[in-house]
DNA sequence: TGTACATCAGTGAACGCGCGTTCACTGATGTAC
DNA sequence: TGTACATCAGTGAACGCGCGTTCACTGATGTAC
């Protein structure tokens, strides 16, 4: 059918203008000029200009999803360690071939767009896919100063957010969403390359946090 | 003298519509009204739109600066640790309280705006903060595995970027640098709210983790 | 096989709005002699 | 003390451009009988 591969035509060149002007000056006219039509014709498509957006960001979680999934299925058979520097690894290179479609995902909001609830679900993907079919049962549960209270009951509502299995262990899922937080962080210095002038963390700083992590999460 | 009343003037009114419209929408015209001027009479100020932004963002780094200097300052007697969580914190609370300004030195890159080289120090500055005078020299320089002979390399960048003492050594620094890239993440995460559905790490989370680099960094 | 109708992609004009920047100018204030 | 001049904040009009969205419409294609 037509409508599809012109709704795939107007994506990519959406995604185009996303890397070139950002996602605040992405302009529904400027698709309709380069597809060679008349500017409302666009509306056939997309209701509005934030529709648009938030089928760009499904789209985002879907593949950037899809690719860690990949990554970490292949990594497994060599163990849990490989599985999560495999996934994580994926994540980083995802970013920075797009980096316009990470900001979309997890860079500063985008004045005047709210995403619909229609997201959060598709954004969980990407933080189960990281966390694997399997890493979460083998990173051991006891290690180091116990938990405030308090901050179990928070990581108890990430347990809850994701839909993951009653026994998880607070503190397990600790470790995971504090590597996690740390996994973005590194991106996005590399991305945005404004930590300290002119520097990028890169490969090998990534892979060494990676791997310290892995080491204390206790993965092999 | 009136001139500095009104780019004081400006500059609220600024930061007041990066808040709401974020740094895309800034607009030199919207400001002039809001002045009640018109709006060729903000050329009498910033030469343009961007150099109004290179304002803002100068701001912002010193502002930052001296609020986590003045925090490290403070806990320093109780030793380098809480120095290096009181900092930690005081970069986060700073993030919160204005988050549209943390984005605009730490978010995604501004549309068709490129920071000029005079911002490179002020940016290191807010490290060379967090660092304080004397974390650097209280973390202990050899612990775990050791690093990579490019990561080394990399690493020896950063102290030259931030003109640090010679004799700085590279894996201490690492370990610092990674622990602030992990309290990036953890802000970012927190502002944009966009990790797992609804979740934010706060106040908890972000302590444990920053007591977690604390321990791991060695420090008192 | 032929006709009537519905569907739907695309048109073109318009509404009402925004923006950054330039330019020749006015008019008040301050400075030098 | 008074006059001549320079400085400079602010004016108002204009240039040339952008945007999202609505609306009545055309014309081709597909569907039902």
């Amino acid at each position: 059918m037509a409508r599809e591969a012109n709704i795939a035509r107007i994506k990519e060149i959406a995604l185009a203008q996303l890397a070139t002007e950002g996602a605040a000056g992405l302009s529904l006219r400027a698709i309709a000029r380069e597809l060679n039509l008349v500017s409302s014709a666009i509306y056939r498509y997309y209701a509005s200009r934030d529709d648009l957006v938030t089928a760009l960001v499904l789209d985002a979680y879907a593949d950037l999803a899809e690719v860690v999934e990949a990554a970490v299925a292949r990594a497994r058979p060599d163990g849990e360690r490989r599985a999560w520097v495999a996934g994580a690894t994926a994540l980083r290179q995802w970013a920075l071939a797009q980096p316009h479609r990470y900001a979309l995902l997890y860079g500063s909001p985008i004045p005047g767009y709210a995403a619909p609830a229609t997201t959060i679900e598709p954004a969980g993907r990407v933080v189960l896919a990281l966390l694997g079919p399997g890493l979460l049962a083998s990173v051991p549960d006891t290690e180091g100063r116990p938990l405030d209270s308090g901050l179990l009951a928070q990581v108890a509502a990430v347990r809850a957010a994701l839909d993951l299995p009653e026994d998880t262990g607070e503190e397990r899922l600790f470790r995971l969403v504090a590597a996690i937080a740390h996994l973005h962080g590194l991106v996005a210095l590399e991305l945005n390359g404004q930590f300290v002038g002119g520097f990028e963390p890169a490969d090998l700083l990534f892979a060494a946090v990676l791997d310290d992590h892995a080491e204390r999460l206790g993965l092999r």
